[in-house]
DNA sequence: TGACTTTCTATGTCTAGACTTATTGCTGTT
DNA sequence: AACAGCAATAAGTCTAGACATAGAAAGTCA
């Protein structure tokens, strides 16, 4: 995290002002330099110092506003960031053996809920699909998902016992959009056969939801085993 | 999310890129023409073109390397960015009225599990303050953090009952690095204490903790009232 | 006093050109 | 066939300069 001797000139005039504000030498709320004289300070130019400032500016540290200057953010609302994972990938990462199984595979009349979050009409054709990922042969994710075969038509022809759906629709279905949300419910009769687990036992709920120009393509909710912990960082 | 007619060269050079991959114009491990060629046919300067592939490689569209050209990516691992919210504007900005109480605030030698997140020595003094906020009266979250001295001996001098220790830390610990983690967990006896739910009622568990350069600053477990969603996008 | 206009400044963005550097793919040697 | 050395290439970065533009501050008029 540290930037070395030999990062980037930008890199290393972030690290200067993000000391400066983190050793209090410059205050909340105070207004720094302007970037003329950042860069005259810096021996930079100024389009090196726009690109320091603005990585802070995105972390959340300054707030800049043209002609007003730029300032040490009061409340910091600072932003993390996580990868989406692919299950199988997450699961070899632990060093364990990817398989899963698909429970259902059929076209459904759209869920009110799923309706909610896509936006799509009610009673639209949708193709639902239910699996179970499992890591050396232990449910590690239990997957119901939904697929708009509007935007979508290729999902006909797609054969996920092969291909888990996850992996089938990075490749298949890159996506202008993502909404992610994480909630936690306890496990209900069905999360509880498949991730073999008690009834009532919490679990770790990602809801993600993904348009391209067309529209909605996917929506999922996933429910993590007992245990499973999602990072981020920064 | 779509870039308008009047937005930078950079963002509709990106939006160009995006839609060529979304519609498969280009498709997975393609090799994209290089920044020239590109910078020629948008009309624009190297360094825009680079801008604007930088940002979708930071999407995690593309993969670039040097010498070897930009590719779209295989197995695109998309990000997601949230904000690490503070608590009190997360209440206000569902329309209650915050409050919070402090349940106590004292120094302790450090927990095995907060040496194990901190990575400081068992039996270092740590200042152990539990909280529960509240929207409306009703309990939103329970707070129960473990604040580094060393690293910030103004915490001495705080008083959380005027101003809560988020906020606090906020204002007066920037920090340089920061890891969050969600999970789930059943309620146990003095969270549903705390939050007024039965015992095993399923949470949304976030745990975060902060560095800057004098070492860590901060770790905390924040437990979440049911039905509590944290969302993420793009 | 308040509402409108103008001026001016700091950031936002772009350009053309230059230099640096990781990698690739070739070449000639063992 | 294996390997070392070398040149070409595409991205990574920086610079100096320019123009655009939001918005604060000052000035103008009713």
């Amino acid at each position: 995290m540290t930037a070395g001797p030999t990062a980037p000139k930008a890199q290393l005039i972030a690290a200067e002002v993000r000391r400066r504000i983190v050793e209090r030498e410059w205050l909340q709320g105070d207004r720094i330099p302007d970037e003329a004289d950042l860069a005259v300070e810096f021996g930079a130019a100024r389009a090196t110092v726009n690109k320091a400032l603005q990585l802070l500016a995105d972390e959340g540290l300054l707030d800049r506003k043209r002609r007003a200057g730029t300032r040490i953010a009061v409340n910091p609302v600072r932003k993390a960031t996580f990868s989406i994972p692919i299950v199988r990938e997450q699961i070899e990462a632990e060093g364990m053996a990817y398989s899963h199984r698909v429970i259902a595979q059929r076209d459904s009349p759209i869920p009110g809920d799923v309706a909610a979050r896509t936006g799509l009409p009610e009673g639209s054709l949708l193709t639902h699909l239910r699996a179970v990922h499992y890591g050396d042969g232990k449910p590690f994710q239990f997957e119901d998902r939904w697929i708009n075969r509007t935007a979508l038509p290729q999902v006909a022809g797609a054969d996920f016992r092969a291909l888990n759906a996850n992996e089938w629709l990075v490749q298949n279905a890159p996506y202008l959009h993502a909404d992610v949300e994480f909630s936690a419910a306890n496990a209900d009769a069905r999360d509880a056969r498949m991730l073999q687990v008690r009834r009532g036992q919490a679990l770790l709920i990602l809801h993600r939801t993904t348009w391209n120009d067309l529209g909605p393509i996917t929506t999922v909710r996933l429910a993590c085993h007992p245990g499973y912990v999602m990072s981020a960082a920064s």
